[in-house]
DNA sequence: GATATTTAGTCCACAACGTAGACTAATTGG
DNA sequence: CCAATTAGTCTACGTTGTGGACTAAATATC
């Protein structure tokens, strides 16, 4: 587990320890940093040096008068060198984003399409294409990606990179990885996962909450102490298939009562009344308007997500409670009965209900979070890139 | 988070590194240690000779013949110096377990007492009797207890050790650290998480896996790659309050339908149809002499437990599940239909259910995790022990 | 406006720790 | 009895962080 740790690998740390402290507090002097890593001015005074040749930092220049006695010079993250790729394969639509060091965005690109009719191979074979050019045109403005993710919407393997079952896109076994060879390192992941990952790093979130994402299935991701939680095979989070009731109707998954038969986007927008397919904004226009069917649908809904939520929060203890996808246009119409039910049945044993909170994000959440995984591995890792 | 890495904090981590390998391993030569670790052999003969002053770790004496060349000194973990304490306050019991650096159990002392009925104050005056004579018989055996654990039934503050809600006993809010004062670094746990760890450091048990106490309440504690997951807060693993069926029974959290009023020991004991109380044993007995109720009343907790349990392997997927406390006895009658319950509604959808199996410690398991988790910190961070 | 004070950052001698390889010790095989 | 082999120690050395002296650049005070 733990590895030997030598010279090389003290260094290691102590310079993601600045770079860390760096990221986090955006711009500091040396001598600030050497006051809240504990190293000597000496040994940050080395260690910043290291970064700003490797490109990581960058000096602002501009000195800082404080108080009394010589400014310092503030450094930073270095925006316009290292970069990360993050590509999203939805039901509707694929995405591409590209962010750098400073995890600002640098590149977006959506296209949507209908994954659903399409070859799992044609897909992929389009979101490379997209990919490549974007990685050309971020390449071309100075960028050095340093690698990729790519978030879908279901399980992974993560150590083979096969999707498992993407049942929103009718994929069983596909072994994403390999068909998407972009000559850069590549990893893939859960949608939900992804836009949890996003919701920490690129919402004004907390460091502990479970993210919520509502898509045709329901997925979730935790997030405690600033990292993900994944479970012993990295399948947690599946929380579309909670049991609400056990009885109830009977869900793709074998099981009866999931949670995704109630407020799932299929069975919210089926139970509106309206016959045949009613796509998500029409939803969000009747029930904007009134319409009983619309409401009635969100209540329960809300009910189910509640019910589900609060079995969640006895398991795993979130802090708070990050409601996105479909969930974003709804949330007006269900937070309320969210939390009511959580409420009700948590308010007499815990201290503090989790809050219920609506995602800012917008559904290019998964891209974002996939790009800023990689990022967030350059700075847990500086090193790797040092020159050997 | 990560602190600065200074040469003492390198010595540290590679000690630990060490003793961790020992400790696993059951008895290595400096040789073999070198190979496992990666660091020289130099090195191993320095830290191991630390070891060795500080009464950690000791040589076998023996020599080892291997194949050919000179013989190497296999060194082992020294069971005869350091040792921890492991306590627990039940509902119809106070354990006392003293457990040394070897992990083996040195003294076990339990009494039977009602607490329920007892004041608070006077269950912990008890208890630091216990335990004072304990650690009087350990330290005349010439063991040096270096601290202590405390399992309690129901959720606690870890930091301020003040036990939140402990239903069983009739508890609220009870400052259990400040109370128990025993003139060594103490902490209090949940006795579910403990439990767990007992399973995973005693038990022949794998390093990823659920397990589920079940007491009058029903807890669990989650171990994720040999460490346990508390959520954010430290409450997680409240399965006794994951929802079966939305509409149940009302449960003393506020909600209805909790696992807790389908399997916890009251809900079994009452449904045997016995009017009054029925003891656990009694059950047993009536459900190995195939008595209806009893048996009907199993069939009916197991389904309820297979419910609760799909939820929660979705939710955080576990390797396995391993029942214990009241389920132990009445695993034989329940085992089958919780796997039977898992198997029907996660079977489609994962490629493995989670294997259910019974836990072969006894109800003492909480006291020796709690011991053993002291143990674990010193094995962590033998450094904090050596002579500065 | 000159000087004292304060803070930032660098320089240098030093200490702590792991490494590499020579060296000694102890065993087996022929 | 000697060669081969493996365990463990010893010594010179390299890497890295430290502490304090030193230089640099600002403000406060008179």
């Amino acid at each position: 587990m733990t590895q030997a740790v030598r010279h090389d690998a003290m260094r290691a740390r102590n310079l993601a320890l600045v770079l860390r402290e760096v990221s986090a507090r955006g711009s500091l002097t040396r001598a600030a940093l050497a006051e809240v890593t504990g190293l000597t001015k000496t040994t940050v005074s080395k260690l910043v040096a290291d970064l700003i040749e490797t490109g990581l930092v960058e000096e602002t220049g501009v000195v800082r008068g404080g108080e009394r006695g010589r400014p310092g010079v503030e450094v930073r993250i270095r925006g316009a060198g290292i970069a990360a790729l993050g590509l999203e394969i939805n039901v509707d639509y694929l995405a591409v984003r590209v962010v750098d060091l400073s995890r600002s965005v640098r590149l977006r690109r959506t296209q949507a399409v209908d994954n659903r009719s399409a070859q799992p191979v044609d897909v992929i074979a389009r979101l490379r294409d997209l990919a490549l050019s974007a990685v050309d045109e971020a390449v071309g403005n100075g960028l050095r990606i340093v690698g990729g993710a790519l978030a879908v919407p279901g399980p992974v393997d993560l150590g083979s990179g096969v999707v498992h079952n993407a049942p929103n896109l009718g994929w069983r076994d596909v072994p994403v990885l390999s068909l998407l060879d972009l000559g850069m390192p590549l990893h893939v992941e859960n949608e939900a996962n992804l836009a949890a990952l996003a919701e920490l790093w690129f919402g004004a979130g907390p460091t502990d909450f479970l993210y919520v994402s509502g898509e045709i299935g329901i997925g979730a991701g935790l997030v405690v102490a600033g990292s993900l939680f994944r479970g012993a095979r990295g399948f947690a989070g599946e929380l579309g298939h909670v049991v609400v009731s056990p009885d109830g109707p009977p869900c793709r998954c074998g099981g009866r009562g999931c949670l995704e038969q109630y407020a799932g986007q299929d069975a919210l927008l089926r139970s509106t009344g309206a016959a045949g397919s009613v796509g998500l904004m029409t939803m969000v226009t009747r029930v904007e308007a009134q319409d009983p069917a619309a409401v009635t649908a969100c209540r329960e809904a809300g009910w189910a997500l509640g019910v589900a939520l609060s079995s969640t929060v006895n398991l795993v203890d979130p802090d708070t409670i990050v409601l996105g996808g479909v969930f974003v246009p709804l949330f007006p119409y269900i937070g309320a009965v969210v939390t009511e039910t959580l409420q009700s049945r948590l308010g007499q044993m815990r201290v503090s209900v989790p809050p219920v909170v609506v995602s800012r994000l917008g559904f290019e959440a998964a891209a974002l979070g996939a790009a800023g995984q990689v990022i967030e591995r350059v700075i847990a890792d500086p090193a790797a890139l040092l020159p050997s």
